[in-house]
Parts: C-alpha cells; structure tokens; sequence
DNA sequence: TTGTATGCGTTATCAC
DNA sequence: GTGATAACGCATACAA
C-alpha cells in the first residue's frame, strides 16, 4: 500500500506530469490512448491523489468542519452521525471541533477549520455565543455555511432546526388536553433560539386554549443533576403548584422523574410530565412519561445535505431557508403508547 | 480577520521569507531586533501558519485521526470527548472516521486517514474486523498508532483498554456473593478482544468460588431491543434457570431491564441483574441495577496521551504497553449504593 | 545574521 | 495533444 503520486505515473509511462494530470482528470484533449495508460497504471498503482496538495492549490480539500458544543451528548452524537452519513456518501471527511460550550474555543474552532481549509463549516452555536461576527467572516470568505439546531437569527444563511415551535405547541396541547392548567416549563438558558422557539409554542398552546401564562411556572437554567430537585420543591410550594411540568431536554426530564419521584409524586397520578427527549430510554424510566423526540440525525443529515448542494454549485446561489424538521409526540401512559408524526 | 502569509511579513518588512519562518520558530540565528519585528509583526496581522502548507511540507500536520465503529454510541462519544480535550490542549485536531463496524470501511478510513497526512491513529477495531494487515501497514510506515477498547492482540503497539477481565470479575463475583449460583451472561460478539476478556473474568469468578461453568447460560449478539426478550424467555426455560444476569453492554442492560419488567420479574428478588455500562441514567431504570461503570473519557484521554507522546518524542522507542483502565463497581439495591473502585 | 533556491503534489497557463 | 513552468505556503540546505 505504498503511497504513489502523479510524478511515478509520469516516470513509469515516460509521459509529463501535466499530460498525467489531465489524463486521470478526464480532459478533452488528451489522446484516447495516453488516457487508457495513465488509467490503466493508476489503477495498477492505486494511485490516490494527495488531498493536501489538492487543498494548498487552493481546490477542493472535500472536508468539511462541524463545530458543536459537545460531542458527548446524545443530541449531537446523532447528530454527527446523520452529518458524517451523508457527508461519506457524497465523498466528505467530517472535521469535529467543539467549542464546549465556549465563545473563545468557537472563535478558535472557526479560524482553524478556515485554516484547514474546509469547504464548508456546519455549526451549533455555543451557549455563550452572541456575536456572530466570526461567522459572517466566514460567509464573506465565500465559505458555504449552514447552521443546525441552535442558530442565530443574525445570520442569513440556510438554518436546520427541530420544529421547536411545534413540538412545544403539541407537547404543551396535549397536557392541556388532559385537564392540566398550570404547566411548568423547565428549560435551557433563555436566549438561545432554541429556547424561545419552544417557549413561543408553549405560550401559543396556553393562549389557544385560554390558560393565562405564568412567568412564575417558567425556570431556566444549565441544570446539574442535583439543582433540578430544588427548583421542583420551590414550584411545588407555589401559592397554586404545577400539575404538569414540560421539560425541554433530556437532563430536565431525567432530573425531573428522579426528583419527582423522591417526593413521592406520581405521574401521571400527581402531576403530568412530557420532555423534549433525544434518549431513547428515557421513557423507560417512568412509562408514562411522554416525550417530543428530536430528529437529531435528520438534522444532522439534512443539514449537511444542505451545505454540501452549496460547496457543489457554488455558481449558482442556493435558495436561503430556515428548514424544520417535524418532530414526534409519543403520548404514553401505563398502558398504552401512541406515536403522532407532527 | 484576514488570512496573512509569511510572505506578508516579509514584504512589510523588507525581509526575506526565510527570515521570517526561522525568526517565527525563533532559530538561534537570528538577530533578536528583527525577530521582534518578525514577532511584532506576525502578532499585529494575526498570523496563523498555513496548516496545509506545513502537512505538504511532510512535517507534522497536528492533527489525529480517530477511527471508532460508531459515533451515536455513549461509550464512543465519551471517548472522543476524552481524546479531544487531550487533543486540544496539546495542540492537535481530531479528524474522525466511522468504520460503521464494517471492515472495508475501516480499511478506507485508515487510508483516508494516512492521505490527510493525520501525525498519529487512534483506532477501536470494527466488529467485522479479523485481518490487521491494514494496521500494520500504519506502522510500517512509522505512524504512530494506538488502540483503544477494540483491540486486536496481533498487533505490537500499545492499547488503552478497560479492565474488562477485573470488572467482570467483581461483577460476577458480587453476584456469586449475593449467594446466586446460575448467573446467565448476556454478551456482544464472540470475537471482541473485550468480549473475550469479560468472559475470562466471568470464568474466572465462578472458579474461585467453585461453580460450574455452563455454556446454556452464556449468549452471544448484537442485539436489538425487540431480540432480548426471546433470548430471556429461552433462558428461563432452561432445566434450571438462571437466577442472575450479567450483561456486556448498555443496551443488554436495558433490553434486559425491560424483558425482565414484561415478564413480572422483579429485581433483585426473582433474579438479580448487573450490568457493564456507561449510561449515566441506566440505573434510574430500576434502583436496583448494579453496574460496573467503564471510564470511557479516561480511556480516550489515555489513548490520546500515549498518542501524542509517541508522536512527539518519535525518536526515542516509548514503551509498548497495554494500559487497562480501572473499571468501578457501583452495587445498588432499593436502599442504598455503594461505589468500589476496582 | 540574512537571502536564494528548492521541493512537498497538484493544477493552470503558457508554449510547442 | 503534450510538455515545461509557475504557483499554493512553508521550511531548509546552501550561499553570501
């Protein structure tokens, strides 16, 4: 498995480098024979071309970066995965950074992945991201980008999100639906887009069905596994408690059971409970909690589809679009189970 | 933010540009006035070195390639968020391929990996792979290369492993303690070195303490939520049926969970239950789920330190050694956990 | 102490 | 149709 460049080929068959070049390119203009034996002894060779010297020309490194919070998280491991699915398909390395949640490591994850000369970058903005001046660099670069999951409204590029709205909207219905009136919602931090999408579609479920909106029933926060049972005691001890809780990722939701269930309140017997869930054991935890699953890898995939139609036709310009990916509401109780594409 | 050139420097200054790349990697050479006007210089354009340039160059690329059989996994994703924090403060980027447990793909991605000109190859075997040639061929071309978990014993390079055997030992054994005598092992594909190393440990505990090994009670797959069940009721069909499950991986744990719960089965008084596992809620399941937790962050920031110390002292022979990581007994029931460090 | 020339693998632009 | 040459950004052997 040695490591041949266009120069052995050349050698080999006393031809130049150029005439090879074009030869194993396809180029009109060669002659049909001199085409056959470069052919012929790159195959011979497994000739591969050197994706380096490809990307220091200046042409297509065919990478592409993605600069995501965390990988060790069940949301944007699927995530990657749907990305690096379509990405080997269409013949693309996936470059990883993460940014860890931090502005600076972003910034730093933006120049080396421009430095490294992807062809395209696919990012989820950091919690503490709100300048997005690094990112409009990129685009004035002429760098396709496409943002996924947490993007920022600042930004006229091609976005791919969950249908957040609409998820939040039918999570929230549903627990109206059952009777419930004071529904809290545990959330993320507040000023990512994410947030105030399911937000959005909770206070338009409230407002639909005539339920006041409380801010005293809304809790935000980046909660640890033990901060979660504080908050539940203090809603609890409301003037008028929630009798559902709405949870907007899979730690609020897991924290949530656990600290319900330590207070000895049931589900749905006490209270109702439904999170915006990626973990697909989560429901085991407790039958009747009801989930809005997050297509993670589609988005992973859609997305880098996405990017991957503007690095190939660069030329022409591609429409602009904030693309939303349905959701799925999984209505459970103890004994049954219902799935509703929304 | 634009992108300078050394050439940049050079102009600006009226110097050559060899000037300034010795002043820049501060050679000896050179006179201290202008290397601080190199450096002034360099620091006011923001100038960053041409990553590309310096892979073609055939020095070293700092960046790592990851070849793992699957992303969307608990114990990958961990393992990459251990390489990558490592990666990053030692000043390396990862570049990550999914072998997707095929063994052509892998072959693939090791080629991918050397034509990205990746200073160094941390690997986890896919399950289809037997033949390691390919591998060999990394180190023949003295690529630094360093296995984790999957790992393949006809390979002379260093390996970062959990410590399978000691954890399914103490599992095994607390079971054993626990006074369980037909302790069934639920377990992934037969050829994993970590596959191999669990049983060994399995064995090797029901041999201390005197009880028959029986083959009926060990079953082998990759499998899916809806084939546990099948393989629990054949279990419990047996002459004498298992009265204790040991098993290899998330996912059995939680199939296994849930079979166990379908068929009015409770934990720990009908059967007791310890799995080897990385999902931090799995015991939420049932509180009584035992668990042999394996460091998968550790194993990666251990892998991808041995790595990068092979790359950087590449002169001087590093020890080949296989470093298993401590695994950690977590033995829970209804009323209270424990945690033993093993 | 600094400058010049060369090469890494490839392609584009000229020539012939 | 094909070949020679320059260029991408950098490091280095060799000159000066």
């Amino acid at each position: 498995m040695e490591t041949y460049t266009i120069k052995d080929i050349a050698r080999e068959l006393g031809i130049s480098t150029s005439t090879v070049s074009r030869a194993l390119r396809g180029s009109y203009e060669i002659n049909a024979e001199t085409k056959r034996r470069v052919m012929e002894c790159a195959e011979r060779l497994n000739y591969r071309p050197n994706p380096i010297a490809l990307s220091l020309k200046g042409s297509a490194s065919r990478a592409i970066g993605v600069i995501l919070p965390q990988i060790a998280n069940y949301f944007f491991s699927q995530a990657i995965n749907g990305i690096e699915a379509i990405a080997y398909n269409r013949g693309y390395h996936v470059i990883i950074f993460q940014s860890q949640e931090s502005y600076e490591r972003e910034m730093a994850n933006v120049q080396q992945a421009m430095s490294r000369k992807v062809d395209g970058l696919l990012i989820s903005l950091s919690s503490e991201t709100a300048d997005v001046e690094h990112l409009q660099e990129v685009l004035d670069k002429n760098v396709p980008l496409v943002l996924f999951d947490r993007v920022s409204s600042e930004l006229n590029v091609t976005k791919v999100v969950a249908d957040n709205f609409g998820g939040a909207f039918a999570a929230t219905e549903h627990l109206l639906k059952e009777g419930r009136r004071r529904v809290a919602h545990l959330t993320i931090q507040p000023w990512l887009s994410i947030t105030q999408e399911r937000l959005a579609g909770y206070r338009a479920a409230l407002e639909q069905y005539g339920v006041e909106f409380d801010e005293n029933l809304i809790r935000y926060g980046t909660f640890g596994p033990d901060e979660v049972g504080p908050m539940i005691d203090e809603l609890m001890h409301l003037d008028t408690p929630p009798d559902a809780f709405f949870t907007a990722s899979d730690r609020l939701a897991v924290g949530c059971l656990q600290a319900l269930g330590q207070r000895n309140l049931h589900i749905p017997e006490d209270v109702s409970l439904i999170g915006f869930t990626n973990l697909n054991v989560a429901h085991l935890l407790n039958p009747a909690l009801s989930t809005v699953v997050q297509p993670a890898q589609e988005i992973g995939q859609v997305a880098a589809e996405r990017l991957i139609d503007q690095i190939e036709r660069k030329h022409r310009a591609l429409p602009i679009e904030t693309v939303r990916i349905p959701t799925e509401l999984i209505v459970r109780s103890s004994t049954r189970q219902e799935a509703v594409k929304l």
